[in-house]
DNA sequence: AGCACGCCGACT
DNA sequence: GTCGGCGTGCTC
């Protein structure tokens, strides 16, 4: 079928909308519409409209004397066919429905709606004879001579007079009126920017890039190399390269929140800032950024996961900087692993991919190393900054004091580089001042209604919260299970009670708490970033959003309060993510010239964790992470899809959690575990059992799970959530 | 996802 | 006697 009409059956179309329903829904299209796959319309549902996208020829089930009529066409480019599969292929792999895929690609509110022009302001072609001049006017008028037409507020603004002023300029033939574009124009990289100078290195590494987009066709290279070995440099090449192509780039970041300073280096290579896509755009911006891809004028998209589903119109490339990063996994609503996914988009698009990484994920390596990824490896830098130092204190032997989480050691050398006027960073992933409060008189702990966890004492926001749902409450006077006074103790650290440590300790020390309950707003990042680079602090304590990205020269000391907090819970994947955030933490220290120290304090310095921080061997354990993976036929050697059962009526969810282990599939190479309580069983109020099917890699899991679902009815009040290849085991 | 339809408690 | 709670079900 040709993707120019759609129509088998005269006058129907198969219209997909942004709703959770089974498929395409056929429309009658009015003879004056001329209508194209991919087009953005818009359709009555009931009694709304609603907008979708021109799927398919009309499938022909319902009557011909059902079918509304597609009210109107939107006046955009059609989504491109790649763009259409890509979204039909999410929602296969993730067990969702189309319409829910494709809601994350119409994202953008009101986007498709064409902005009216705006009427602006210009001297007049022919201005009249005699115009009497004030001071104001004269102001206009000068702004105008060399300047582009404005609309009224910018002028009145920018000449500092009111709009009585302009007008009355109309009314004397001296200024004309004249309809702008309402959409701002996009800014374009300039490929043809010179890049920096790169080492030999990085310039064959950017080769063999480059000769990957000129051969044309899908690849996937991971690009492996420590950080300061100028992997952003290498791929900035690539980018020129898809760029001189007239082709789209889309880079994808973990969280571009954190990354102004990425931002800027991209402004440095290309002249200006790449559209950016994440969750905190204004409208406005979100709008102009989505129409802009749908067209081709945005040529480079940095984004969060979301932005793989923006209608690009010629996307010829992806990078996936810091590709094993688990805020790629998108855990709510249609639940999907972004830089998976991009591997899918690049394969469909027939387009390279490059995925970038520190510390690679082992689902990449096991890729790289069965040839179906590339690979390039980028050497440290010669005159780069030396890998800093990392020293393990065992807790056991070298204590801290009572009620205190800073062992000997750590202080020494914490005095040391403040009294040499050097900077350190303590890490601690754990917001708030203590992870729980019990009761010193019966034991009783405080936990949230609503979930199975403790609640965190907050002292800097004088409350106790919940980290999973938002409930809070103040700290109460009496226990709740004995109704004594003044017994409710906290234990255990959190960034606040080691910052009170600190100060304690270093009571001349400038110290900073950087978590992401204390940067509030967007510039309070950036002021913090600022007044460590300025040297304004010298003692930062953070959790893991002060683990990325910055770079802080005089920055000499990394200590890690609790190296095993990651390493609890019964997480598949913990000791391959706490190994990742450690590396990424201790490559803070040192940047510049100087050398830096990391010192992790941990209950078990004999962890293979521990030992391959300690050691630099990085290969060495995830060959035995590996191998441990592989006799368990777990990812990346097997496939896991995990499913989720909640609802707020514990016997309605186990109820439904039942039949399914009943109905569970089962043979030689699949098995299914559980129902069992989820690691949180109750959240946000609902109560959550959990199955896992395990299954050989080359399994198809989705018809199995489709058909297993099939034979279990579930009620309204229950919900079923389908997680496969889950991530995070809440 | 909306929005209507539909059956049971506190107000004009 | 109505207004309105949100449970279930449909939308080409």
């Amino acid at each position: 079928m040709q993707d120019s009409s759609p129509e088998q059956r005269p006058g129907r179309v198969g219209v997909l909308l942004p709703l959770p329903l089974a498929g395409a829904y056929d429309y009658a299209v009015p003879p004056e519409l001329a209508i194209t796959l991919g087009d953005y319309v818009e359709v009555p549902l009931g009694p709304r409209l609603v907008t979708g996208v021109v799927w398919s020829a009309g499938s022909g089930e319902v009557a011909a004397s059902r079918l509304k009529p597609v009210a109107r066409r939107f006046p955009l480019p059609a989504m491109p066919e790649v763009g259409r599969r890509f979204i039909d292929w999410v929602a296969a792999y993730t067990l969702s429905l189309p319409g829910q895929a494709l809601r994350m690609a119409l994202s953008a509110q009101d986007a498709l709606e064409p902005l009216k022009p705006v009427v602006g302001y210009r001297r007049a072609e022919t201005p009249a004879a005699e115009v009497r001049e004030t001071p104001a006017r004269r102001r206009v008028l000068t702004l105008l001579a060399d300047g582009p037409p404005r609309v009224l507020a910018e002028l009145a603004h920018e000449a500092g007079c009111g709009a009585a002023v302009i007008r009355g300029l109309v009314d004397a033939g001296a200024l004309e009126t004249v309809l702008l574009p309402a959409e701002a124009p996009v800014a374009r990289p300039d490929w043809q920017c010179p890049g920096p100078a790169l080492s030999p290195a990085q310039a064959e590494a950017a080769e063999t890039l480059r000769e990957k987009l000129a051969a044309g066709g899908y690849s996937a290279t991971l690009l492996d190399g420590v950080t300061g070995a100028g992997k952003t440099e290498v791929y900035f090449e690539a980018i020129a390269a898809a760029l001189a192509a007239g082709r789209q780039v889309l880079v994808l970041l973990p969280e571009i929140a954190l990354s102004s300073q990425w931002l800027d280096r991209f402004a440095a290579r290309f002249g200006v800032r790449p559209a950016e896509w994440h969750s905190d755009l204004t409208q406005t911006r979100r709008r102009r950024t989505w129409r802009a891809v749908a067209t081709g004028e945005a040529t480079v998209v940095v984004g969060a996961r979301s932005a793989l589903f923006l209608p690009y119109a010629a996307l010829g490339l992806i990078v996936v900087d810091e590709e094993h990063e688990s805020a790629f996994k998108q855990e709510d609503g249609v639940t999907y692993h972004a830089r998976d996914m991009a591997v899918a988009r690049a394969f469909l698009g027939g387009f390279p991919i490059v995925l970038v990484s520190a510390t690679p994920s082992l689902e990449t390596l096991v890729n790289v190393e069965s040839g179906r990824y590339g690979r390039i490896d980028l050497p440290a830098r010669h005159g780069g900054a030396a890998l800093p130092e990392i020293s393990l204190i065992d807790l056991r032997e070298d204590r801290p004091e009572r009620r205190r989480w800073l062992s000997p050691t750590l202080t020494a050398a914490l005095v040391e580089t403040l009294a040499a006027g050097e900077q350190a960073m303590l890490f601690l992933n754990r917001r708030g001042y203590a992870p729980l409060t019990l009761c010193r008189g019966c034991g009783h702990r405080l936990h949230c209604p609503n979930c199975s966890a403790w609640l965190v004492e907050h002292r800097l926001a004088g409350r106790l919260q919940c980290h999973h749902c938002g409930h809070a409450t103040a700290l109460p006077e009496t226990c709740p299970g004995c109704g004594k006074a003044g017994l409710m103790a906290g234990c255990g650290p959190g960034v606040e009670r080691i910052a009170e440590e600190a100060v304690a300790r270093f009571p001349e020390a400038r110290i900073a708490i950087m978590a992401s309950d204390t940067l509030i707003g967007p510039l309070a990042m950036a002021e913090l970033v600022r007044k460590v680079a300025a040297h304004e602090l010298d003692l930062l304590i953070g959790t893991q959003v002060m683990a990325k990205g910055h770079h802080f020269p005089m920055l000499t000391l990394v200590g890690v309060v609790d190296a095993d907090l990651g390493l609890a819970g019964g997480d598949l994947r913990a000791a391959e993510r706490t190994y990742q955030l450690l590396h990424q933490v201790a490559g803070r220290a040192g940047r510049a010239e100087r050398p830096g120290r990391v010192f992790l304090q941990s209950y078990m310095p004999e962890h293979p964790v521990m030992q391959a921080l300690a050691s630099g061997d990085r290969d060495r354990f995830l060959a035995q992470e590996a191998e441990e993976r592989r006799a368990l036929a777990l990812p990346p050697f097997g496939r896991l899809v995990a499913l989720v059962v909640s609802g707020a009526d514990p016997e309605a969810v186990d109820k439904v959690a039942q039949a399914l282990g009943r109905a569970a599939p089962r043979s030689a190479d699949i098995d299914v575990l559980g129902p069992a309580p989820a690691p949180l069983a109750l959240l946000r109020g609902r109560h959550r059992r959990r199955l896992l099917l395990r299954a050989p890699r080359s399994c198809a899991v989705q018809p199995i799970v489709r058909t297993w679902l099939a034979a279990v009815t579930v009620p309204n009040s229950v919900r079923v959530q389908i997680d496969v290849d889950p991530y995070s085991f809440l």
